[in-house]
DNA sequence: TATTCATTTCGATAACAATCGAATTAGATT
DNA sequence: AATCTAATTCGATTGTTATCGAAATGAATA
Protein backbone atom coordinates (compact mmCIF):
# COMPACT_ATOMS: atom_id res chain seq x y z
CA UNK A 1 0.00 0.00 0.00
CA UNK A 2 1.12 3.89 -0.02
CA UNK A 3 1.98 3.11 -3.93
CA UNK A 4 3.26 5.93 -5.90
CA UNK A 5 -0.06 8.02 -7.53
CA UNK A 6 -1.42 6.90 -4.36
CA UNK A 7 0.88 9.86 -2.68
CA UNK A 8 -0.24 12.51 -5.42
CA UNK A 9 -3.66 11.63 -4.59
CA UNK A 10 -3.08 11.99 -0.80
CA UNK A 11 -1.68 15.42 -1.30
CA UNK A 12 -4.15 16.69 -3.54
CA UNK A 13 -6.93 15.74 -1.34
CA UNK A 14 -5.81 18.12 1.22
CA UNK A 15 -4.37 20.67 -1.73
CA UNK A 16 -7.91 22.52 -0.92
CA UNK A 17 -8.58 25.75 1.45
CA UNK A 18 -12.43 24.32 2.03
CA UNK A 19 -11.49 20.29 2.14
CA UNK A 20 -8.96 21.21 4.62
CA UNK A 21 -11.50 22.88 6.83
CA UNK A 22 -13.69 20.00 6.07
CA UNK A 23 -10.44 17.70 8.06
CA UNK A 24 -10.21 20.42 10.62
CA UNK A 25 -14.39 20.19 11.56
CA UNK A 26 -14.55 16.75 11.59
CA UNK A 27 -11.71 16.54 13.74
CA UNK A 28 -13.90 17.78 15.98
CA UNK A 29 -16.82 16.14 15.60
CA UNK A 30 -18.68 14.41 12.57
CA UNK A 31 -21.53 16.61 10.34
CA UNK A 32 -23.10 15.61 7.36
CA UNK A 33 -23.27 17.03 4.08
CA UNK A 34 -25.91 19.33 4.51
CA UNK A 35 -24.39 21.05 8.11
CA UNK A 36 -20.80 21.30 6.10
CA UNK A 37 -22.26 23.00 3.76
CA UNK A 38 -23.83 25.40 5.50
CA UNK A 39 -20.89 25.85 8.05
CA UNK A 40 -18.35 26.56 4.75
CA UNK A 41 -21.27 28.51 2.31
CA UNK A 42 -21.15 26.31 -0.59
CA UNK A 43 -23.41 23.98 -2.24
CA UNK A 44 -24.04 20.30 -1.38
CA UNK A 45 -23.08 19.37 -4.28
CA UNK A 46 -19.85 21.06 -4.05
CA UNK A 47 -19.24 19.29 -0.88
CA UNK A 48 -20.01 16.10 -1.58
CA UNK A 49 -17.80 16.41 -4.15
CA UNK A 50 -15.11 17.60 -2.00
CA UNK A 51 -15.86 14.44 0.61
CA UNK A 52 -15.83 11.89 -2.17
CA UNK A 53 -12.10 13.15 -2.76
CA UNK A 54 -11.06 12.62 0.67
CA UNK A 55 -12.98 9.44 1.77
CA UNK A 56 -10.89 8.53 -1.82
CA UNK A 57 -7.84 8.79 0.29
CA UNK A 58 -9.66 6.99 3.27
CA UNK A 59 -9.51 10.40 5.27
CA UNK A 60 -13.04 10.31 5.68
CA UNK A 61 -15.79 7.50 5.94
CA UNK A 62 -19.56 7.52 5.84
CA UNK A 63 -22.53 6.23 7.95
CA UNK A 64 -26.15 6.57 7.67
CA UNK A 65 -28.07 8.17 10.22
CA UNK A 66 -31.42 8.76 9.81
CA UNK A 67 -31.79 10.53 6.64
CA UNK A 68 -28.77 12.12 7.02
CA UNK A 69 -24.85 10.50 5.83
CA UNK A 70 -22.90 11.82 8.55
CA UNK A 71 -18.81 11.65 8.02
CA UNK A 72 -15.92 11.19 10.21
CA UNK A 73 -12.52 11.43 10.04
CA UNK A 74 -10.04 8.54 9.94
CA UNK A 75 -7.46 9.84 11.82
CA UNK A 76 -5.21 6.66 11.79
CA UNK A 77 -5.27 7.31 7.74
CA UNK A 78 -4.25 10.82 8.27
CA UNK A 79 -1.65 9.44 10.76
CA UNK A 80 -0.46 6.28 8.54
CA UNK A 81 0.40 8.51 5.41
CA UNK A 82 2.06 11.15 7.32
CA UNK A 83 4.27 9.16 8.99
CA UNK A 84 5.11 7.71 5.39
CA UNK A 85 6.24 10.24 3.82
CA UNK A 86 9.52 10.80 5.27
CA UNK A 87 10.29 7.05 4.71
CA UNK A 88 12.93 6.24 2.23
CA UNK A 89 10.68 4.10 0.43
CA UNK A 90 7.90 6.42 -0.51
CA UNK A 91 10.39 8.90 -1.48
CA UNK A 92 12.17 5.74 -3.61
CA UNK A 93 8.25 4.84 -4.88
CA UNK A 94 8.07 8.10 -6.46
CA UNK A 95 11.21 7.79 -7.99
CA UNK A 96 11.11 4.19 -9.20
CA UNK A 97 9.72 5.47 -12.99
CA UNK A 98 12.50 8.39 -13.74
CA UNK A 99 15.46 7.46 -16.13
CA UNK A 100 18.16 8.06 -14.20
CA UNK A 101 20.50 7.99 -17.75
CA UNK A 102 18.47 10.59 -19.60
CA UNK A 103 20.73 13.66 -18.16
CA UNK A 104 23.59 11.81 -19.57
CA UNK A 105 21.87 10.98 -22.56
CA UNK A 106 21.26 13.95 -23.31
CA UNK A 107 24.57 16.08 -22.54
CA UNK A 108 26.06 12.93 -25.44
CA UNK A 109 23.31 13.92 -27.57
CA UNK A 110 24.52 17.38 -27.73
CA UNK A 111 27.99 16.89 -27.92
CA UNK A 112 28.28 13.71 -30.29
CA UNK A 113 28.49 14.30 -34.34
CA UNK A 114 26.08 11.64 -36.08
CA UNK A 115 29.66 9.48 -36.54
CA UNK A 116 29.16 8.35 -32.53
CA UNK A 117 32.56 11.29 -32.55
CA UNK A 118 32.77 14.00 -30.37
CA UNK A 119 32.23 17.98 -31.46
CA UNK A 120 34.08 19.06 -28.34
CA UNK A 121 35.24 17.93 -25.27
CA UNK A 122 33.06 19.91 -22.69
CA UNK A 123 34.88 22.40 -20.36
CA UNK A 124 32.07 21.72 -17.83
CA UNK A 125 32.79 19.46 -15.43
CA UNK A 126 28.59 18.29 -15.27
CA UNK A 127 28.83 17.59 -18.48
CA UNK A 128 32.62 16.39 -19.62
CA UNK A 129 31.59 13.59 -16.84
CA UNK A 130 28.47 13.05 -18.67
CA UNK A 131 30.42 12.59 -21.35
CA UNK A 132 32.97 10.17 -19.53
CA UNK A 133 30.73 8.03 -18.35
CA UNK A 134 29.20 7.58 -22.49
CA UNK A 135 33.15 6.85 -23.56
CA UNK A 136 34.03 4.57 -20.72
CA UNK A 137 31.72 2.19 -21.95
CA UNK A 138 33.85 1.48 -25.33
CA UNK A 139 36.28 -0.50 -22.83
CA UNK A 140 35.52 -4.01 -21.69
CA UNK A 141 34.95 -4.44 -17.79
CA UNK A 142 37.92 -6.67 -16.93
CA UNK A 143 40.36 -6.28 -19.41
CA UNK A 144 43.42 -4.88 -19.69
CA UNK A 145 44.66 -2.14 -21.74
CA UNK A 146 48.18 -1.03 -23.10
CA UNK A 147 48.51 2.93 -23.32
CA UNK A 148 48.41 2.24 -27.47
CA UNK A 149 45.28 0.69 -27.42
CA UNK A 150 43.62 3.04 -24.91
CA UNK A 151 44.44 5.73 -27.72
CA UNK A 152 43.47 3.94 -30.58
CA UNK A 153 39.90 3.11 -28.41
CA UNK A 154 39.42 7.32 -27.79
CA UNK A 155 40.66 8.23 -30.91
CA UNK A 156 36.99 7.21 -32.32
CA UNK A 157 35.52 9.87 -30.09
CA UNK A 158 37.91 13.07 -30.22
CA UNK A 159 41.55 13.54 -31.65
CA UNK A 160 43.11 15.12 -28.36
CA UNK A 161 43.44 11.44 -27.27
CA UNK A 162 45.58 11.99 -23.86
CA UNK A 163 42.73 14.66 -22.33
CA UNK A 164 40.24 12.40 -22.72
CA UNK A 165 42.79 9.55 -21.35
CA UNK A 166 43.67 12.16 -18.42
CA UNK A 167 39.62 12.66 -17.06
CA UNK A 168 38.88 9.62 -17.42
CA UNK A 169 41.22 8.27 -14.79
CA UNK A 170 40.86 11.67 -12.71
CA UNK A 171 37.28 10.56 -12.54
CA UNK A 172 38.10 6.97 -11.21
CA UNK A 173 36.17 5.94 -14.27
CA UNK A 174 39.31 3.51 -14.58
CA UNK A 175 42.73 3.13 -13.20
CA UNK A 176 46.07 2.16 -14.85
CA UNK A 177 48.93 0.82 -13.11
CA UNK A 178 51.90 2.00 -11.38
CA UNK A 179 54.08 4.21 -13.97
CA UNK A 180 53.88 3.63 -17.22
CA UNK A 181 51.99 0.36 -16.81
CA UNK A 182 48.32 -0.88 -18.08
CA UNK A 183 44.83 0.53 -18.04
CA UNK A 184 41.71 -1.32 -17.12
CA UNK A 185 38.15 0.43 -16.40
CA UNK A 186 36.47 0.08 -13.01
CA UNK A 187 33.41 -1.10 -11.54
CA UNK B 1 4.68 29.71 11.91
CA UNK B 2 2.80 27.20 9.98
CA UNK B 3 -0.53 29.31 9.48
CA UNK B 4 -3.18 29.03 8.23
CA UNK B 5 -2.98 29.40 4.53
CA UNK B 6 0.91 28.55 4.53
CA UNK B 7 -0.51 25.32 5.05
CA UNK B 8 -2.54 24.44 2.00
CA UNK B 9 0.56 25.97 0.20
CA UNK B 10 2.43 23.30 1.58
CA UNK B 11 0.13 20.63 0.51
CA UNK B 12 -0.56 22.37 -3.05
CA UNK B 13 3.73 22.24 -3.52
CA UNK B 14 3.34 18.44 -2.98
CA UNK B 15 0.43 17.98 -4.97
CA UNK B 16 2.02 17.43 -8.39
CA UNK B 17 3.14 14.15 -9.49
CA UNK B 18 6.58 16.14 -11.38
CA UNK B 19 6.86 18.07 -8.14
CA UNK B 20 7.13 15.28 -5.76
CA UNK B 21 9.33 13.59 -8.17
CA UNK B 22 11.90 16.67 -7.63
CA UNK B 23 11.74 15.94 -4.39
CA UNK B 24 12.09 12.49 -4.23
CA UNK B 25 15.26 12.91 -6.35
CA UNK B 26 16.62 15.39 -3.92
CA UNK B 27 15.83 13.14 -1.42
CA UNK B 28 19.37 10.86 -2.96
CA UNK B 29 21.21 14.03 -3.51
CA UNK B 30 21.48 17.81 -4.63
CA UNK B 31 20.55 18.38 -8.80
CA UNK B 32 20.55 21.43 -10.86
CA UNK B 33 17.82 22.85 -12.47
CA UNK B 34 19.44 21.24 -16.24
CA UNK B 35 19.45 17.86 -14.96
CA UNK B 36 15.96 17.44 -13.40
CA UNK B 37 14.97 19.12 -16.58
CA UNK B 38 16.51 16.15 -18.47
CA UNK B 39 15.36 13.61 -15.64
CA UNK B 40 11.93 14.59 -16.05
CA UNK B 41 11.68 15.18 -19.32
CA UNK B 42 10.68 19.06 -18.86
CA UNK B 43 11.54 22.38 -20.24
CA UNK B 44 13.97 23.75 -17.76
CA UNK B 45 11.79 26.97 -17.31
CA UNK B 46 8.97 24.98 -15.83
CA UNK B 47 11.39 22.84 -13.46
CA UNK B 48 12.32 26.62 -12.43
CA UNK B 49 8.40 26.88 -11.46
CA UNK B 50 8.24 23.90 -9.51
CA UNK B 51 11.30 24.36 -7.63
CA UNK B 52 10.23 27.81 -7.02
CA UNK B 53 6.91 26.88 -5.65
CA UNK B 54 9.06 24.24 -3.32
CA UNK B 55 11.61 26.46 -2.49
CA UNK B 56 7.99 29.14 -1.38
CA UNK B 57 6.81 26.31 1.59
CA UNK B 58 11.14 26.02 2.49
CA UNK B 59 11.36 22.87 1.29
CA UNK B 60 14.19 23.36 -1.12
CA UNK B 61 17.17 25.75 -1.28
CA UNK B 62 19.37 26.73 -3.97
CA UNK B 63 22.92 27.53 -4.01
CA UNK B 64 25.23 28.83 -6.62
CA UNK B 65 27.89 26.41 -8.32
CA UNK B 66 29.79 27.34 -10.76
CA UNK B 67 27.70 27.96 -13.58
CA UNK B 68 24.99 26.07 -11.92
CA UNK B 69 22.21 26.71 -9.56
CA UNK B 70 22.01 23.68 -7.34
CA UNK B 71 19.02 22.66 -5.47
CA UNK B 72 18.51 20.44 -2.36
CA UNK B 73 15.99 19.24 -0.03
CA UNK B 74 15.58 20.46 2.67
CA UNK B 75 14.67 17.84 5.06
CA UNK B 76 14.13 19.53 8.47
CA UNK B 77 11.14 21.66 6.74
CA UNK B 78 9.63 17.98 5.36
CA UNK B 79 9.47 16.88 8.77
CA UNK B 80 8.52 19.74 10.78
CA UNK B 81 5.21 20.69 8.73
CA UNK B 82 4.53 16.70 8.16
CA UNK B 83 5.11 16.52 12.19
CA UNK B 84 2.38 19.29 12.87
CA UNK B 85 -0.49 18.54 10.51
CA UNK B 86 -1.73 16.52 13.08
CA UNK B 87 -1.02 18.61 16.02
CA UNK B 88 -4.40 20.13 17.62
CA UNK B 89 -2.89 23.41 17.06
CA UNK B 90 -2.79 23.14 13.37
CA UNK B 91 -6.26 21.88 12.84
CA UNK B 92 -7.76 24.81 15.09
CA UNK B 93 -5.85 26.76 12.74
CA UNK B 94 -7.08 25.50 9.76
CA UNK B 95 -10.62 26.02 11.45
CA UNK B 96 -11.02 29.37 12.95
CA UNK B 97 -12.23 31.59 10.39
CA UNK B 98 -15.56 28.77 10.05
CA UNK B 99 -18.63 30.23 11.48
CA UNK B 100 -19.92 27.63 13.74
CA UNK B 101 -23.55 28.89 13.74
CA UNK B 102 -23.93 29.30 10.25
CA UNK B 103 -26.00 25.84 10.28
CA UNK B 104 -27.83 27.18 12.81
CA UNK B 105 -29.25 30.55 11.10
CA UNK B 106 -30.01 28.56 7.75
CA UNK B 107 -32.30 26.05 9.28
CA UNK B 108 -33.81 29.12 11.77
CA UNK B 109 -34.29 31.11 8.45
CA UNK B 110 -35.57 27.63 6.15
CA UNK B 111 -38.57 27.72 9.10
CA UNK B 112 -39.31 30.91 10.24
CA UNK B 113 -41.64 33.33 8.15
CA UNK B 114 -40.87 37.09 7.84
CA UNK B 115 -42.51 37.91 11.39
CA UNK B 116 -40.31 35.60 13.29
CA UNK B 117 -42.76 32.56 13.50
CA UNK B 118 -42.28 29.74 12.74
CA UNK B 119 -43.74 27.69 9.79
CA UNK B 120 -43.69 24.35 11.24
CA UNK B 121 -42.03 23.08 14.00
CA UNK B 122 -38.92 20.75 12.21
CA UNK B 123 -39.39 16.88 12.65
CA UNK B 124 -35.91 15.72 12.30
CA UNK B 125 -33.85 16.41 15.40
CA UNK B 126 -30.78 18.20 13.91
CA UNK B 127 -33.31 20.87 12.48
CA UNK B 128 -35.53 20.71 15.61
CA UNK B 129 -32.23 21.23 17.55
CA UNK B 130 -31.36 24.21 16.06
CA UNK B 131 -34.51 25.98 15.98
CA UNK B 132 -34.60 25.28 19.61
CA UNK B 133 -31.08 27.21 20.22
CA UNK B 134 -32.49 30.16 18.45
CA UNK B 135 -35.77 30.16 20.13
CA UNK B 136 -34.58 29.68 23.53
CA UNK B 137 -32.27 32.95 23.26
CA UNK B 138 -35.94 34.43 23.84
CA UNK B 139 -35.82 33.71 27.60
CA UNK B 140 -33.18 35.42 29.96
CA UNK B 141 -30.55 33.75 31.72
CA UNK B 142 -31.31 33.75 35.03
CA UNK B 143 -34.80 34.71 35.13
CA UNK B 144 -37.62 32.74 36.11
CA UNK B 145 -40.14 31.82 33.92
CA UNK B 146 -43.80 30.28 35.19
CA UNK B 147 -45.46 28.08 32.93
CA UNK B 148 -47.81 30.73 31.75
CA UNK B 149 -45.10 33.09 30.86
CA UNK B 150 -43.21 30.53 29.33
CA UNK B 151 -46.28 30.05 27.01
CA UNK B 152 -47.01 33.16 26.39
CA UNK B 153 -42.93 33.88 24.98
CA UNK B 154 -43.20 30.74 22.74
CA UNK B 155 -46.51 31.95 21.66
CA UNK B 156 -44.33 34.52 19.56
CA UNK B 157 -42.89 31.26 17.79
CA UNK B 158 -45.82 28.66 17.04
CA UNK B 159 -49.44 27.61 18.30
CA UNK B 160 -47.90 24.22 19.79
CA UNK B 161 -46.10 25.92 22.89
CA UNK B 162 -46.63 22.71 24.67
CA UNK B 163 -44.28 20.88 22.03
CA UNK B 164 -41.90 23.58 21.94
CA UNK B 165 -41.96 23.70 25.88
CA UNK B 166 -41.02 20.17 25.71
CA UNK B 167 -38.72 19.75 23.81
CA UNK B 168 -36.38 22.68 25.42
CA UNK B 169 -36.58 20.77 28.76
CA UNK B 170 -36.12 17.53 26.62
CA UNK B 171 -32.90 19.37 25.04
CA UNK B 172 -31.80 20.21 28.01
CA UNK B 173 -31.97 24.00 26.82
CA UNK B 174 -34.19 24.85 30.01
CA UNK B 175 -35.41 23.26 32.95
CA UNK B 176 -38.00 23.09 35.09
CA UNK B 177 -38.20 22.34 39.12
CA UNK B 178 -40.11 20.01 40.46
CA UNK B 179 -43.37 19.07 39.51
CA UNK B 180 -45.15 22.56 38.33
CA UNK B 181 -42.77 25.10 39.33
CA UNK B 182 -40.78 27.47 37.05
CA UNK B 183 -38.90 27.26 34.12
CA UNK B 184 -35.41 28.94 33.81
CA UNK B 185 -33.19 28.89 30.57
CA UNK B 186 -29.88 26.51 31.28
CA UNK B 187 -25.92 27.89 30.81
C1' DT C 1 35.06 43.92 -20.88
C1' DA C 2 32.72 40.82 -23.72
C1' DT C 3 30.86 36.49 -24.08
C1' DT C 4 28.91 32.25 -22.71
C1' DC C 5 25.79 29.56 -20.29
C1' DA C 6 22.21 28.33 -16.99
C1' DT C 7 18.47 30.21 -14.85
C1' DT C 8 14.61 33.05 -14.28
C1' DT C 9 10.73 35.84 -15.81
C1' DC C 10 6.95 36.77 -18.87
C1' DG C 11 3.02 35.97 -21.85
C1' DA C 12 0.23 32.67 -24.02
C1' DT C 13 -2.08 28.28 -24.24
C1' DA C 14 -4.09 24.12 -22.87
C1' DA C 15 -5.27 20.86 -19.27
C1' DC C 16 -7.36 20.55 -14.93
C1' DA C 17 -10.31 21.42 -10.93
C1' DA C 18 -13.85 23.97 -8.04
C1' DT C 19 -18.33 25.41 -8.10
C1' DC C 20 -23.02 25.58 -9.23
C1' DG C 21 -27.95 24.16 -10.73
C1' DA C 22 -30.67 20.56 -12.41
C1' DA C 23 -31.81 15.92 -12.53
C1' DT C 24 -31.37 11.52 -10.38
C1' DT C 25 -30.76 8.23 -6.74
C1' DA C 26 -31.18 6.15 -2.23
C1' DG C 27 -33.35 5.66 2.14
C1' DA C 28 -36.55 6.76 5.88
C1' DT C 29 -40.96 7.86 7.36
C1' DT C 30 -45.91 7.83 6.91
C1' DA D 1 -46.76 1.74 -1.59
C1' DA D 2 -46.22 6.70 -1.67
C1' DT D 3 -43.88 10.58 -0.23
C1' DC D 4 -40.14 13.27 1.76
C1' DT D 5 -35.43 14.50 2.28
C1' DA D 6 -30.62 14.41 1.82
C1' DA D 7 -27.03 12.93 -1.01
C1' DT D 8 -25.05 12.07 -5.30
C1' DT D 9 -24.26 12.44 -10.21
C1' DC D 10 -24.05 15.09 -14.42
C1' DG D 11 -23.06 18.91 -17.54
C1' DA D 12 -21.64 23.50 -17.95
C1' DT D 13 -18.94 27.36 -16.49
C1' DT D 14 -15.27 29.67 -14.47
C1' DG D 15 -10.91 30.11 -12.25
C1' DT D 16 -6.52 28.07 -11.53
C1' DT D 17 -2.22 25.96 -12.87
C1' DA D 18 1.24 23.21 -15.66
C1' DT D 19 3.72 23.77 -19.60
C1' DC D 20 6.11 25.88 -23.24
C1' DG D 21 8.91 29.39 -26.11
C1' DA D 22 10.96 33.73 -26.16
C1' DA D 23 13.19 37.30 -23.91
C1' DA D 24 15.69 39.09 -19.93
C1' DT D 25 18.86 38.34 -16.12
C1' DG D 26 23.03 37.27 -13.86
C1' DA D 27 26.99 34.92 -12.81
C1' DA D 28 31.48 33.03 -14.43
C1' DT D 29 35.08 32.63 -17.66
C1' DA D 30 38.07 34.08 -21.41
Amino acid sequence: MSENPELVTFFKALADANRLKIVGLLAQQPYSVEELAALLDLKPSTVSHHLSRLAEVGLVSARAEGYYNVYRLDRSALEATTRGILSSEQMASVVEDVDLDAYDRRVVEDYSRPDGSLKTIPAQRKKLEAVLRYVVKAFEPGTRYSEKQVNEVLSRFHEDTASLRRELVGSKLMSREGGGGDYWRNE
